[in-house]
DNA sequence: ATGGTGGCGCGGCCA
């Protein structure tokens, strides 16, 4: 069994007990975190060591910053989209458990139209590319993180006052099926999920407790290990926190021994 | 109610 999991903590210092907390509860061989908002000097690499986990990070002061903890070593790590050379730390690849783990921190894109959306547009081309490339390597392979897409209308909490807004327009979705037509399979949407299934709420206008939310973290398994898939859900647990991230971990289970 | 909250860091950007 082999539990992977994704995770936009909004900071990670702010977050560091909750993380801790989340580990001593969940015990996921791999957790892989967007927004920490840390340089790397500033790592917490020795709290999350006596917490049992190994880590690598691509940090960036203030913004964006990604990290990957696990409890089995990480090996050929990447840091960025082949062909784009950008300053916005938001790609970490690594080998864990014989899993070629991919962790995304999809642009916002701000607005449509904007210059933000269309960076975020021309990144996901980018990483289009690079899955195929990735996968062709690497049978068992996850990409996962923060998407800043929500798929479907079914993955919005009120789908016609997002129409055509950023995180739900045809653009972005579109760029998000070309992921999907890759071979990768929405983990989440192998399983009977609850309606109103969200992974992110607004801090903004009771969001969370009205459960106004949208569906933006996913986990992307390759074919072969979709196959061994057994169980994805987000964990609300987290979120009702006093001083929360505005984002929820989701977990993927796998019927895979670590190799 | 063209807003609201939170993180960073101390004014304004980003989400």
């Amino acid at each position: 069994m082999l539990t992977i999991a994704t995770w936009n903590v909004n900071s990670l210092n702010v977050r560091l007990p909750q993380v801790l907390d989340w580990l001593r509860d969940q015990q996921p061989d791999i957790l892989a975190l967007q927004e920490t908002k840390l340089s790397d000097a500033d790592f917490p690499t020795l709290a999350i060591a006596n917490a049992g986990y190994q880590t690598v990070f691509a940090g960036q002061k203030t913004y964006n910053g990604v990290a990957i903890l696990s409890r089995l070593p990480a090996s050929a790590i990447v840091t960025d989209l082949p062909g784009l050379h950008d300053p916005q730390r938001r790609v970490l690849g690594a080998t864990v458990a014989g899993v070629r783990v991919l962790n995304l921190y999809v642009p916002n894109g701000q607005a449509v139209g904007s210059d933000k959306y269309a960076y975020k547009l021309a990144w996901l081309e980018k990483l289009h590319d690079w899955l195929r490339a990735e996968q062709a390597a690497h049978p068992h392979l996850v990409a996962l993180g923060d998407f800043n897409i929500a798929p479907e209308d079914r993955d919005v909490h009120d789908p016609a006052a997002w129409t055509g807004q950023i995180l739900c327009s045809a653009r972005e979705r579109a760029a998000f099926q070309r992921l999907l037509d890759l071979g990768l399979r929405d983990s989440f949407r192998l399983f009977e999920q609850e309606e109103r299934s969200f992974s992110w709420w607004d801090y903004r206008a009771a969001a969370f407790r009205r459960n106004l939310g949208l569906r933006i973290d996913h986990i992307l398994a390759s074919p072969a290990l979709a196959e061994t898939c057994t169980a994805c859900m987000v964990d609300k647990a987290p979120r009702r926190r006093e001083r929360p991230s505005d984002h929820a971990p989701v977990i993927a289970r796998f019927n895979l021994d670590p190799t």
